[in-house]
DNA sequence: GTCTATATATAGATAGAC
DNA sequence: GTCTATCTATATATAGAC
C-alpha cells in the first residue's frame, strides 16, 4: 500500500468502471492528464472532474505526487503483462505485429506517462527507479520474445545489434507523443498510427520474409 | 527583432564571451537551462547567475518566455547551418558519421531544447509553429545530404523508407536525452556517446560498406 | 468521508526611485 | 540601465467543522 494515502477495504486498481470516490478520482485524473499533460492539469479541475471538492481530493490523495504514483503502478502492472504475452507462435508473420500493439494500445491509454518526457518523474521523483527497473524488466521480456522470433527464423539479426534495436524501439515507441506534440497541442488517431508505422519500421530491415520451413 | 525585449546597437546572438548584460543573461541562462531543465530554472537564479537584480532581468527580458525564444533563435540560426553543410564527398564513409557529429554537437550545445521533451513550446507557445517549421527545413536540408548519399552508391534505401528513416533519426536524435533522464537527474559524455551510437545503428542497415568502384 | 475556509509557497510581472 | 519594493496569480497543503 502506498504511503500518504488512504486504505481502502476493495483491491482493484480502479481505473474501469470507477466504484468509489478514490477510484473516481483515478479515473477523472487519467482522463484529464491524458488529454492536457500532468503539468497542465491543477488538483483543483481533478477535484471539480470528480464531482467532489478540493479538500475531498487531499483526502484521498494528500499530494498530486501520490496520485501520479497510483496511475503509474497500475500501468507498472499491465505493463509487465503486455511484456510477457509470448507469441503462441513466434514465426508467424503477424506475431511481431501483434506484440507491438499490445505495446501500443498499453500507452496510448496511459499515454500521459509519455506525451510530456520527462515530466511524470519532475512530479512524482520517487518514481525514478521504479521507471527505470521496470523498463529493465519490460524490455528483458520484450527481448525473450524477439530471440525467440530469431530462434523461429522470423527475425535475423545479431545479438547485440538486437539490444540496440530494442532499445532504439524503446524511444520512438516512448517518444513520439513528445515529437508530434512540438507541433500541435493534441493527439490523435492519425498520431498513433504514424507512431506504430514508425516502430514497425525500425524492424523492416531484420525482418525475414519468406517463411524458412 | 523580437518583440518584448530590449534593443540594443550591436548584432550578434551572444551565447558566446558575453560582451554585455544582454549576452551575459544569454550566456548564463544556457548553461543553467542545459543544467537543469527550462523548468527547473527560475527567473531569480538567472538574475544571481548574471550578477544583476531581477528588477534588472526583467527590463531586457519582461517575459521568461522570451528568453527562451531568443536562444531558440539562436539555435535556428546555427541549425540551419549544421543541416544544410553538405559532405564534399558524399561516397567517403565518414561523411555520414561526420553530418551526424555536426548535429550531436549542436544538440548538446543546446541541449535544454531537447531534455524536456514539449517543454520548450510549454514555456513559450509562440515557438510552437517556429518548432514545426525548422524542423521542416532542417529535415529537407538532411534529405538531401542523404540522397546524395544514395547517388553516391553510399546508402542503399526506397525513397519512402527514407523518410521514415529520418524521422526515426530526428526522434532519437531528439530524444535519447529524455529516454536517460529517466532514470538519473544529469546527462554525461557517456549518455552523448550512447545516444550517438544509438543513432548511428539505424542507418547500419542501409550502409554500403563495399565501395562500389 | 466530505465539506468550508484559510494558509503557504513560489514564480513571475509591475511601478517607480535613482 | 539598474535598483528596491510590491503585487498578482496559481497551486498545493492544512485545520477543523459537520
Amino acid at each position: 500500500m502506498l504511503t500518504g494515502e488512504s486504505r481502502r477495504g476493495r483491491g482493484g486498481d480502479g481505473l474501469e468502471r470507477p466504484t468509489g470516490t478514490r477510484e473516481k478520482i483515478l479515473a477523472q485524473s487519467l482522463a484529464l492528464f491524458n488529454a492536457r499533460g500532468l503539468g497542465r492539469v491543477t488538483t483543483a479541475e481533478i477535484a471539480a472532474a470528480s464531482g467532489i471538492r478540493e479538500g475531498n481530493l487531499q483526502y484521498h490523495f494528500p499530494r498530486k505526487s501520490g496520485l501520479v504514483e497510483a496511475l503509474f503502478s497500475a500501468f507498472e502492472v499491465e505493463a509487465e503483462t503486455v511484456a510477457g504475452r509470448m507469441p503462441a507462435d513466434p514465426a508467424a508473420p503477424e506475431a511481431l505485429l501483434a506484440y507491438q500493439r499490445g505495446w501500443f494500445d498499453l500507452i496510448w491509454r496511459y499515454r500521459c506517462i509519455y506525451r510530456d518526457g520527462i515530466a511524470m518523474v519532475e512530479i512524482a521523483p520517487a518514481l525514478r527507479p521504479r521507471v527505470h527497473a521496470l523498463r529493465a524488466r519490460t524490455q528483458a521480456l520484450a527481448r525473450g520474445v524477439f530471440e525467440a522470433a530469431v530462434r523461429a527464423g522470423r527475425l535475423r539479426i545479431a545479438p547485440d545489434a538486437l539490444g540496440r534495436l530494442i532499445d532504439n524501439a524503446w524511444i520512438v515507441s516512448s517518444h513520439w507523443m513528445s515529437h508530434r506534440l512540438q507541433g500541435s497541442t493534441e493527439l490523435t488517431q492519425a498520431d498513433l498510427d504514424w507512431g506504430f508505422a514508425q516502430v514497425s519500421d525500425l524492424f523492416a530491415p531484420y525482418l525475414v520474409m519468406d517463411n524458412p520451413d
